[in-house]
This record gives structure tokens, C-alpha cells and sequence, in this order.
DNA sequence: ATTGACCTTCCTATGATTGGAAGGTTTATT
DNA sequence: AATAAACCTTCCAATCATAGGAAGGTCAAT
């Protein structure tokens, strides 16, 4: 199988499967005498394995532990499921932080009336001089970053 | 005042400043004899306002749009809430995205017994063979593509 | 033999930000 | 006045994962 049948196979595209090899993700693969590389059905499982754990939002260098682990056959699950439970708070923080633009966006859409007018509470709170900002940081006094 | 007064008044720091100004999100700073950019109220006004939008995750082309909209006395707030609008939908699509996978993943985490034995339906899930067309998934696990 | 679809490497860009190096300026202290 | 520190300047590089393209080699079918 060359790269561009392992790449249609796997769902990686055949550029990423070269920057993984480039990275050390995955082994070099095995080459051609023309220099093409050589991918056997063993490969491909590898790449789903990644392009999944890609899907779910793992980064590169996590998915290094995610592919030791599972291809250590002594691994514990403890050790599997504590990678999972990580990227799960790394999930979360990212979900809040979104969710908390998203808040004060709605709020302050909310109260603008949308028409003709210049009026615009929108402007008007980001332009604003004291800037409370009590929606994304707890009031303490001063230091706003 | 300075780039470094500047930054500190403004939250937005003397590199990102100089990074605005090179790509024409705000205009070029005045300079003293020696080369030294010099700002004035108003600037820091004006990258504070930025820094605002920035915290409520608006990208920089976003923000152009946004800051002439705020220098524009004649406009209609109709537009800027349509900004906000287009901006908050980006938002939920990308919180939906990260809660799909948080999902999946604890589902997957929540089945795996996290103890001392290799077996593990995490991995077992990101290195199944049988759907690996991503349309064909069993029903146990939340969508992933 | 030619064409087209592959493959190779290398370079570039993305977006927003940070880091650093090399060198000039300003301010404060001796 | 000399010196040191804390600034400032530009330029270059790195991040992360991915995509695009150029220049050139290879393979399969016409």
C-alpha cells in the first residue's frame, strides 16, 4: 500500500501521515526502491487509531501515551482512563471558557436593539472606561490583567 | 507615553501592539526623534477596546469590522449586532464540538473500569476495526467526525 | 511514447502569541 | 561624567496541526 491508499484507508491525509512520521508519531516506514513508502494493513490500523484519538480532540503529544499504551498488552486501564479523564478536564475548561464568551455575547446582544441607531450597548461596554467586568473575573479591585 | 506604559494600560501587551500595528489593526504609532512610538489616551482607548473584544474570543478580522463600526458614528446597531450574532454562533459551534467529544469520552472513560488489568474500552473503541467508516458507528458511542 | 496520477522533498503559510538576539535610548544612581 | 538598568527598536524563530505548492521522479494505462 503506498501513502495515498493508507492515507483514503485511514482518514489521515498522506501529508500528515508524513509530518507524523516526521515527528516520530509514527516509525519511518518501510520504502520502495524508488523511494516511496510502504504501508501494510498493520499501518493503517495504527493511523485509525490516531485519527480517532485526533477526532476526540487529543493532542499530538498526548496521543503519544494514548499509542504506547495501547500497544503495551501489560498496560493498566488505570493509567489508560487517567489519560482519558485528563483530556475530559482539558475538554471542560475549554467548553467554560467559550460558554462564558458566549454568555456575556447573549447579554449584550440582548440589550441591543439592532435597528438604525447608533445606540449600541454592544460598543458601549467594550469601549467602556471602568470596566467592571463582572461577568468573566471575580470583583476584586484593581488589576484587570 | 510608550509602547510599555501603553501596554500596561491597555492589558495588551508591547508585542502584540507592535503585531496590530504591522498588520494594519491599527494605524502606525507616532515616533519620537529617536525611533521610540508614542501613544496617547485615545490609543489606549482604543487597545482596550480591542483587548476586550480579544477576551470575548473575537478574531482580529472580526475586530476590524468591529472597530470601524465603533469610529463610525453613523452606524446602525442593527450591525454590530449582527457582528455579535455571527460571533456568538461560531462560539456554539465550537462548544458543540468540544462537548461531542467530552461526551464520547466519558462514556468510554465511564465504562472502563480504570484498575490494574490492560483491559480497556477506550482503546478498544479508538482501535476498532469495524466502523472504521465514521458514518457506520454503533450506537454506543456519540457521534466523532 | 506519452499522459496523467501518483510519489518524493523542500519551502511557505496559517493565527495569535511569545521568545530571544543584537543594538540603540532614556533614566537613575553613583 | 560615567555607568548600569530598564527601556526601546527591528528581525528572526518557535509554537500547533494542517494545507498548499513547486520541482522533479515513478508508475500505470493508453
Amino acid at each position: 500500500m503506498n501513502i495515498g491508499e493508507a492515507a483514503a484507508a485511514s482518514g489521515v491525509s498522506a501529508k500528515m501521515i508524513r509530518y507524523y512520521e516526521q515527528i516520530g508519531l509514527i516509525p519511518a516506514a518501510r520504502r520502495t526502491g524508488s523511494g516511496y513508502r510502504v504501508y501494510a494493513d498493520a499501518d493503517v490500523h495504527t493511523l485509525r487509531f490516531i485519527h480517532r484519538a485526533r477526532n476526540l480532540g487529543f493532542p499530538v503529544n498526548r496521543m503519544r501515551e494514548l499509542l504506547a499504551l495501547w500497544q503495551d498488552r501489560n498496560r493498566a486501564s488505570a493509567n489508560v482512563k487517567a489519560v482519558a479523564l485528563a483530556h475530559i478536564d482539558e475538554l471542560e475548561r475549554k467548553i467554560r471558557e467559550l460558554e462564558t464568551m458566549r454568555e456575556t455575547l447573549r447579554h449584550l446582544a440582548h440589550n441591543c436593539h439592532g435597528d438604525q441607531r447608533p445606540d449600541c450597548p454592544i460598543l458601549a461596554d467594550l469601549a467602556a472606561d471602568e470596566y467592571a467586568d463582572a461577568r468573566q473575573r471575580p470583583p476584586v479591585v484593581v488589576a484587570r490583567d
